[in-house]
DNA sequence: TACTATCTCTACTGATTAGATAGACAATAG
DNA sequence: CTATTGTCTATCTAATCAGTAGAGATAGTA
């Protein structure tokens, strides 16, 4: 699962994406349209300025903007910067490469081979996406 | 990513899949070749005997064996067995299908419509592969 | 200058979950 | 009938997640 603070950073993004190049957006409309609790959002938009996808203002007629064009924002950056892997298992991240605990030497490891296939077709699909791309929105299922 | 039980889970179902039709293969066995802890073991199998995919035999000469030809198991069908679903964010899970917390209506939710499509090429690759498959493994990474 | 609106930073808290273990119980082969 | 094996429920601990508090910094503006 994506934690909710990434999914909170997506669309907060998103929403920064929507206005870009119109100004920058106060902290409170973006909270108030995405619905995302206000001080938590403080938190999420700091570190996006801190690593350089928003740039902030303060003062009066403050608020943040994009610091990069949405076409070069993938969501596979995204969800690297704020969950350090795209992959589903320590030992298979390509990036963020960690051993697993209790595991066999990944050498022999075929969860680990399995996985490593798996990162690479999410990957595949999440560095070729970005935030300039109209997304397909697919209606709610019927409650069962 | 996949919680460390997942990941016993598919070990494990692993080598009872190498060991099909050969008897029951005790939990020590399993557990000291896999190196799993033991008690958290027994807890993973007889979850997997509760599902059917596994059938336990007690006392002398008991053990585990599949209750199913590994051609007949997914991960697909693992995975959402040990963690319900497959999708990165609940409300794009096509079979256990929850509403996200403070989000936007799903049917004008990008990120959503984004994890649904996700959610449906894992799953596609997920239900292609069975524990009789083999799976190529990859060397280690070079450390950093 | 000073006032106010805005973002910034560090620390903290409370709730939940993950990972693992304990220990009494049940069944089966020999 | 006993040693061996799996079953079940409860429990513990530590980590993580989600969110908040609150003092501080900066910029525009009167």
């Amino acid at each position: 699962m994506l934690s909710q603070k990434t999914r909170y950073t997506i669309r907060a993004l998103q929403h920064l994406s929507d206005k870009y190049r119109q100004g920058p957006v106060r902290l409170d409309a973006i909270a108030e349209a995405q619905n995302i609790p206000r001080k938590f959002l403080t938190v999420i938009l700091s570190e996006m300025v801190r690593e350089g996808l928003v740039i902030s203002h303060r003062g009066r007629e403050g608020g943040y903007e994009l610091g990069l064009d949405p076409v070069d924002i993938r969501y596979g950056d995204i969800i690297r910067l704020t969950r350090g892997s795209l992959a589903l298992v320590p030992c298979a991240a390509r990036n963020a490469h960690e051993h697993c605990q209790n595991c066999l030497p990944e050498a022999e490891c075929r969860l680990r081979g399995l996985m490593l296939t798996l990162r690479d077709e999410m990957a595949a699909m999440l560095d070729r996406m970005t935030l300039a791309d109209p997304i397909e929105v697919e209606p709610p299922f019927e409650e069962a």
